[in-house]
DNA sequence: GGCGAGTACGGTACTGAGTACCAATCCTTT
DNA sequence: AAAGGATTGGTACTCAGTACCGTACTCGCC
């Protein structure tokens, strides 16, 4: 009865966050992980490629809902579509609790761990670059913006959860919603604000105008 | 005379270079580099940490560089400031020449070389992000807004450094400049304030907006 | 029930990265 | 010439990660 009936898997998970918590990772080899679980070492390797990627046990799982909402959107939706993606990897983490409590522990004392998250956040990263890029168009730069867009997102994404890892924050959601809002204003903002240029040589506003906006193009 | 005079560190890099490249870095032990340097395995790890480490061989002293020319910055000049610092970065890469194409190949190729580039990319960002930090003030979205334009310019390098390893872009100075236009563009303009210039001279429009040009340029 | 197929597991053996330690050599300083 | 510090090479060790093999369990199917 005190034998669980969780799944090999999960059982490695537990026991790894348990060991690195309270021995620290370098301390903890994979056999004493593997021992602790009640299973063979070969089975670890099994389940995670590496003894870091035990941390992050349902990080694959995350990219495809991420790729899966992403790929619901569209050009038009793309703001929500955006912001609701970012707010799905949000919502999990803040939903493990103290095991993302731990992790973070974990990333900010071990090197090697924080290699592996900057690795991972890239990874949402790269999939938002690559919704992105596909729904802007005709613009040279759209790649470019597609890029800066999506590391904007992710930024936020990151500060907002690192704050409420600290404790600095309540409500994560809604502090989410205010750090989009931060990202998405230059965005939906642009070309409403208008930039005056005054000249008093006889020369035609529009004209001027026209000379200006192209150097702000800057092509 | 066939002996080179490079110190061991420099025969280490272009031996691991050379081995990396052609016969792959996993197929590349550190005692072939070592031998083919005609050093010992222990000189190796003495001179760098890790067998990744050796493809990014000034990657400290490029960090220090970059920390030296924001410290020289300060809030009215931060423009200039990231932009120049960014700069040092891309003409250090592209001064590399060949050297930079082999890394950029085992990189896209090799996982481990990948990550661990994400990771120093990790390291520029955050310098900038905490020079910024402390130079925007009185924002209660400080933190944030440092964190979002530091990602961007790092965003932004990496995009033009990229096409250009890829002989995308000829010029990789001036593509950076107009990336960092982009990156620029909503916050000059943030908080939409109007900027209204007042020219008293007789200057042609076009003429004025050459000026305006440059000024974004920021260099 | 019996039975092959696929799957999850454990064990052994191996390679190679990274660390610790020790001895030798070189180079400087006095 | 002697002492002392610094760089190097060699050896031995731990442990992550891989490859391979034999075994137990399960799920249809006859």
């Amino acid at each position: 009865m005190s034998t669980v009936p969780a799944s090999a898997r999960d059982r490695l998970v537990a026991a790894a966050f348990d060991l690195f918590d309270v021995r620290g990772f370098d301390e903890t080899t994979v056999d004493d992980i593997a021992r602790a679980a009640g299973v063979g070492r070969t089975t670890f390797f099994r389940h995670f490629g590496s003894k870091e990627a035990v941390i992050f046990p349902e990080h694959d799982e995350l990219l495809a809902r991420i790729a899966a909402r992403l790929d619901a959107g569209d050009a038009d939706s793309r703001d929500s579509a955006v912001t609701e993606a970012a707010r799905l990897v949000l919502r999990y983490y803040v939903g493990e609790g103290d095991r993302a409590r731990i992790r973070y522990r974990l990333i900010s004392s071990v090197p090697v761990l924080k290699t592996r998250e900057i690795a991972s956040i890239r990874q949402y990263q790269s999939l938002f670059a690559r919704a992105l890029s596909g729904w802007t168009a005709d613009d040279p730069d759209a790649v470019l913006r597609a890029e800066l867009l999506a590391s904007a997102i992710v930024t936020a994404h990151n500060h907002v959860l690192r704050r409420w890892l600290r404790g600095e924050v309540d409500d994560p959601e809604d502090a989410f919603g205010h750090a989009m809002s931060v990202v998405l204003e230059p965005v939906t903002q642009a070309g409403g604000e208008t930039t005056v240029v005054v000249v008093r040589t006889g020369a035609a506003p529009d004209q001027v105008a026209a000379a200006v906006q192209r150097a702000l193009r800057s092509s």
